[in-house]
DNA sequence: AATTATTTATTGAAAAACAATAATTATTTT
DNA sequence: AAAATAATTATTGTTTTTCAATAAATAATT
């Protein structure tokens, strides 16, 4: 299973959603759907967008957390 | 920009495009697409899928490299 | 209570994954 | 060098999903 971490990249730079939106270009209505784990896919645009916006790598934002594990 | 490092991977692993096809359940052709570079993006159950067959993270194999930076 | 921020839902369009197939190119093996 | 195998590229078509735009509902803040 694939987890996005953007809330938790959000809070450690104490960004708001709304503030990530802008700086990504892309509607906060989506960047909801992309924090919510909603998200079924993105594009390397996006994450490349919001790698550049928080400072950080796709690592940060994405984890991969094995069926058997539980963490 | 967003670089796609499954040939290290792979080399890492020694496991062939085709052995990575296989376990992933996506044809080869496709592989190679996300191999060379020219996917524009990744469903997460692909993502998962590759983390799952290489047992490694998203991070591994996903890099944002900054437009600035000459690495 | 009022305002602001976020989430959810819906619709529609554009982009892109992915399969399947075939052809080409590259690599390896004999 | 030839043959066999593996990988890449290209094409077509279907399906999935992003993402925008908008509106409504919920949550959080002031």
């Amino acid at each position: 299973m694939i987890i996005v971490n953007l809330d938790v990249m959000l809070a450690r730079r104490k960004m708001a959603s709304g503030e990530l939106s802008e700086k990504v270009g892309i509607s906060p209505a989506n960047i909801s759907i992309l924090k919510t784990g909603k998200a079924k896919a993105i594009r390397f645009s996006t994450l490349d967008s919001l790698c550049a916006a928080l400072q950080c790598q796709p690592g940060d934002i994405l984890e991969f957390r094995p069926d058997t594990e539980t963490k």
